[in-house]
DNA sequence: TGAGGTTACGCCTATCGTAATAATG
DNA sequence: CATTATTACGATAGGCGTAACCTCA
């Protein structure tokens, strides 16, 4: 598991769907769809359901995502209070 | 930033020693020597002291340790709770 | 048949390991 | 001068983007 995966994770989540959270993350779709993938598998379950309108969070994925925004703002909060400690 | 950068970072001030993490992490001493200073590159301070016994934790370190711990136990979290949802 | 997700494929960057080098008490 | 960290360097793997393809209401 990446940050990345996890950031790409959250974008897909939130847009419901991966073009959109391609553009919002400046990259194209494929990456976001390989991304997902290797996520679930490392996961041992898929996280949405696809349909052909977009990405449906299933429940696993619901419970992925609130740890996932807990994880990307401790990673923040690491960062601003080691540069500050650090100055 | 990586969560392998995490890790390195961990094993290196929990055994003040490189070569050390290295072994316990079952890589060789050049990558985490790397990957440190990159991360330090990042955060935009030094986080160790260099000594020729190994590696002295400075103030940032310490800051940046006690959330790279909870980082870390963040993922783990995440990743059980989301195996238990999927099955 | 159109909107959206996925696969194929080639490139390119990042990371690794081995070996050589530096630094310091 | 021994111990430890770092730099050099070549090899490999992983990630990205473009283009082609699949899927389903």
């Amino acid at each position: 598991m990446s940050l990345a995966q996890i950031r790409y994770f959250v974008a897909v989540a939130e847009e419901r769907n991966v073009g959109r959270a391609a553009r919002r993350l400046h990259v194209a779709q494929p990456p976001i769809s390989r991304q997902i993938r290797s996520l679930e598998e490392e996961l041992g379950s898929p996280l949405f359901r696809r349909t052909p309108r977009g990405m449906d969070l299933l429940p696993a994925g619901e419970v992925f995502l609130e740890h996932a925004r807990g994880i990307l703002v401790a990673v923040e909060v690491a960062t601003d209070a080691t540069r500050r400690a650090g100055s």
